[in-house]
DNA sequence: CGAAATGATGAATTGTCCTCATTAAGATCA
DNA sequence: TGATCTTAATGAGGACAATTCATCATTTCG
């Protein structure tokens, strides 16, 4: 509307790696916000302080995008767990830590995580993908602890591995979303405890170590019944008629 | 192109249920091969030979019929399950069943299944649904379940009710994505009975009722030892030296 | 300093969902 | 039966978001 018709367009230019970090910042922030198909593009240019044709520079598409994002928060997600880890001991203390951790790191992140589990590990080629092998690794350790419980003869042997990793992940996501969706308040350290003795111990009754078990407890009086009777009436053994 | 200009158009007009029918019937049908964002209302509109403004007359949007169509679908399959359930007995062949059941349900209609844990039942307005109540139901019946097999002293009663159903329904879900993204091949029966299996039994070692308890199996043979002893010597029954 | 290479731009294109003024079919009534 | 009214169906067009690309700005290099 004023006057400035032949304004010289102003362009910034920065290095390829800092231009995609910010893009990345800015979309992480606002998939964040508004979930995958309502966050716009140009809301994410406009906060990387970019245009939106210069993402296709650094990105395929809006998907590509954010599978970039997911898989950098991956990374710096999982970057520690195996050295924490590492540094506990026994199987039902590992365990408990890998159900906490997971547990909170949901917590933490609902929206992305939300993401991971809506748009990347339902597509079709989320097994090629990079967040695919990362989070291989990162089940490979559960695996590898429940291994390790086994041999140590804690855990039964007869148990199909996969199926029991998929309890535990299962039943923390399916938990934690519950908890989200406003079913009670979120406690990780009880819910861990919980679902640690769940999966160890199952939901049968257990019988408890019997003090004395009941038959034996019959034959054991009747024997002492009857070395009295004989101490008393100096009998050689046989039943009384 | 050919001459065609004043060609009145056909309209046919049909019973409002009829309609509804169609349009559901196709709904479902194309979301089923090309999942929600992929599907163009045109693609619908055109297998259910109608116009794509028309559906608007019976639906507020795209969302509401893909929501519709999942209530529609989860409303037949929900049918008989109450009644299916009330004609098997005992804790653990119910669960079976109730487990057996679910994973079938994603096993044969994986692609509905994934519109409804990708779309419906992340939505912020989820528990205001009628598929969200109907799911209610349906777990409802898995709760009380666990809750006879208490009564019933099978199971143990210090178990957070919501947390055994979050894990049986989680590990089903899990178990059968890994499934069906192609690790091994799917055996509902099978996967039923090791889940069955892992929710009761848990994954310690459980010690098998011992045939004889060792301390007490020493007294009882020092007892009878003792006897013949005193059978033969005469002894009172002081220890001997 | 000039030319070539590369980066950034935003206008234009495309593909969808969705709206709405217009038209056709069927219902109602004289 | 024919005129009028009601309402369903239509499809052209609006709105909006992803994606492309010809053009121009900046940097690099001889």
């Amino acid at each position: 509307m004023s006057g400035n018709g032949t304004q010289k367009r102003q362009v910034t230019r920065l290095s390829r790696e800092r231009r995609v970090f910010d893009i990345m910042a800015a979309a992480r922030a606002v998939f964040r916000e508004k979930g995958y198909e309502d966050a716009p593009l140009s809301d994410i240019a406009e906060r990387a302080n970019v245009v939106e044709g210069s993402i296709y520079r650094y990105f395929e598409n809006k998907r590509d995008l954010l599978v970039k994002v997911i898989e950098d928060w991956y990374e710096g997600m999982l970057a520690d767990y195996g050295q924490q880890l590492s540094g506990i001991s026994g199987t039902r203390n590992r365990l408990r830590y890998m159900i906490w951790r997971h547990m909170n790191t949901i917590h933490e992140e609902p929206a992305l995580c939300n993401l991971m589990f809506q748009h990347i590990r339902p597509s079709r080629d989320y097994s090629q993908t990079a967040v695919f092998q990362l989070n291989r690794e990162y089940t490979r350790q559960t695996l590898e602890i429940i291994r390790s419980g086994i041999e140590a003869g804690e855990l039964r042997n007869d148990v199909p591995l996969r199926l029991v990793r998929d309890m535990i992940y299962g039943c923390i996501e399916h938990h934690t979303w519950t908890y989200l969706r406003g079913e009670g308040n979120f406690d990780p350290d009880a819910s861990a405890d919980a679902i640690v003795d769940l999966v160890l111990s199952g939901l049968q009754v257990r019988v408890p170590a019997e003090p004395v078990r009941p038959d034996i407890a019959e034959r054991l009086e009747k024997a002492v019944a009857r070395l009295e009777e004989m101490a008393l009436s100096g009998d050689t053994g046989a039943p009384a008629p």
